[in-house]
DNA sequence: CGCATTTGACCAGCGC
DNA sequence: GCGCTGGTCAAATGCG
C-alpha cells in the first residue's frame, strides 16, 4: 500500500512554496508540542489569519532584523514562517494525535456509506465500534493548505461534493468533499475561502486515499460531468453558478461577496484560468516563446508534499507521455472542485 | 441510467 | 444536561 508509508512517516511540517513552484521554505513544526494537537487552522477566521503570514502585508514591511525577530520568536507557533508576501500557497500539514487506542477502522474512518460500500475495506467488525460519525478528535491526519484560486484546481484527484456548511465566524461556507476515485476511499476535503483573504482558500485534507493516483481525471467515473459550470436550464443554483462564474470569467480577481460566489464556484473559476493559462501557453509555445509561465500553470500553487511526490512514482513516465493539456481543462477534477 | 450537486436533517463532540 | 457547532447522510433533482 503506498499510503501505508505516509500514514507513519507523516511529518509535522508546513511548506511556503513560492508562486514560481519552488519550495521557498519548510519549517519543521515538529516542536509544536504547546499546540493542542486537534487544533484546525481552518476552524475560524483567527486560525485562517494566525498562520498566514501572507495575509499580514504590515509583517513583511518590518525592518529585516526585527522581522526575523519576530519570525524567529513565532516559529514555534506558526507552521508557516515564510516571509516572501508574493507567496501563495500555504500547505500546513499535520497529523493529529491519534489515541493508541484508536482502531484501524477507525483510521480509515467512520461514516455510514463508507463502510456500507466500501468494498475491499477491512470489514468492521471489531468489536464495540460501531461510530456512526467521525469524531473530531479523532480524526485522520489533516492537512491544511492555503492556495489562491487557481491552486483549487490543481487537484488531481476526484472529489465529490457531499456537503456544505456556514462556520460560525467566517462569511464563507464550507464544503465537503470525499474522494470519488474509488468506492470506499476515505480521503476527504474540505474547501473553504478564507475570510482573511478572499482571494485565498483553505484546503483541509482528511485521511488518506486507499488508491493510486489518478492518471487521468477522464477515466474516473463520473467525472466528466461539469468541468465547468453547466449551462443549466435549472433555475435554481445551477443557474446562479453560471451567473457568478459569468462574473469570474470578467472580473477576475476581484472577490465576490459570500452572497455572490462560493468556494464552489471560485473553484470553477480557478479552473478555467488554469484551462485559460493552458491554452495560452499552448500558443506561446507554438510561437516558440518562453514556457516560463508555463512552469508556473504546470506547478503553481500545486501542494507537494509526500503524497504528492508518492503518487507520481507511480506514474512515472505516464506522465511525461500526456500533452500538457491532458491535465489542465481536460483533466481537471473542475467539477470535482464544485 | 449513472453520476453529481444541493440541502435539510441527523448525529456526535465540545464548552458552558 | 443543554445548546452550539461541525461533519455526514440521504433524498430530491438535474445533467449527459
Amino acid at each position: 500500500m503506498i499510503m501505508a508509508q505516509d500514514m507513519e512517516d507523516w511529518s509535522l511540517q508546513a511548506i511556503v512554496r513560492g508562486s514560481s513552484g519552488d519550495y521557498s521554505k519548510i519549517v519543521d513544526i515538529n516542536d509544536m508540542d504547546g499546540l493542542d494537537s486537534s487544533f484546525d487552522v481552518s476552524e475560524t477566521c483567527h486560525h485562517h489569519q494566525k498562520f498566514d503570514l501572507a495575509s499580514f502585508p504590515e509583517f513583511f514591511e518590518l525592518p529585516t532584523g526585527f522581522r526575523d525577530e519576530l519570525e524567529e520568536l513565532y516559529k514555534p507557533f506558526y507552521p508557516v514562517a515564510g516571509s516572501d508576501p508574493a507567496k501563495t500557497t500555504t500547505v500546513l500539514d499535520f497529523q493529529e494525535q491519534l489515541p493508541q487506542e484508536v482502531s484501524s477502522e477507525d483510521k480509515l474512518g467512520p461514516g455510514r456509506s463508507d463502510h456500507s460500500s466500501g468494498a475491499g475495506l477491512p470489514s468492521r467488525v471489531t468489536a464495540g465500534y460501531t461510530p456512526k460519525y467521525k469524531r473530531r478528535k479523532n480524526q485522520h491526519k489533516r492537512v491544511v493548505i492555503q492556495v489562491s484560486a487557481e491552486g483549487l484546481a490543481s487537484d488531481m484527484w476526484a472529489w465529490r461534493k457531499y456537503g456544505q456548511k456556514p462556520i460560525k465566524g467566517s462569511p464563507y461556507p464550507r464544503s465537503y468533499y470525499r474522494c470519488s476515485s474509488l468506492k470506499g476511499c476515505l480521503a476527504r476535503k474540505q474547501v473553504e475561502q478564507s475570510c482573511a483573504d478572499p482571494g485565498m482558500f483553505i484546503i483541509t485534507y482528511t485521511a488518506e486515499h486507499s488508491h493510486s493516483q489518478p492518471t487521468r481525471r477522464n477515466c474516473l467515473a463520473g467525472t466528466v460531468r461539469q468541468k465547468f459550470p453547466s449551462r443549466a436550464k435549472s433555475p435554481t443554483s445551477r443557474r446562479v453558478k453560471q451567473e457568478t462564474t459569468d462574473q469570474e470569467s470578467t472580473s477576475s480577481g476581484s472577490p465576490k461577496t459570500p452572497q455572490q460566489v462560493s468556494s464552489t464556484e471560485v473553484a470553477f473559476a480557478g479552473a478555467r484560468v488554469k484551462e485559460e493559462n493552458c491554452r495560452e501557453e499552448t500558443e506561446a509555445r507554438g510561437k516558440g516563446e518562453s514556457p516560463e509561465s508555463y512552469d508556473d500553470f504546470i506547478m503553481s500553487d500545486f501542494v507537494f508534499n509526500e503524497d504528492f511526490f508518492s503518487g507520481f512514482e507511480d506514474f512515472d513516465g505516464i506522465f511525461t507521455d500526456l500533452p500538457v493539456c491532458q491535465n489542465s481543462a481536460q483533466q481537471f477534477p473542475v467539477r470535482s472542485c464544485t
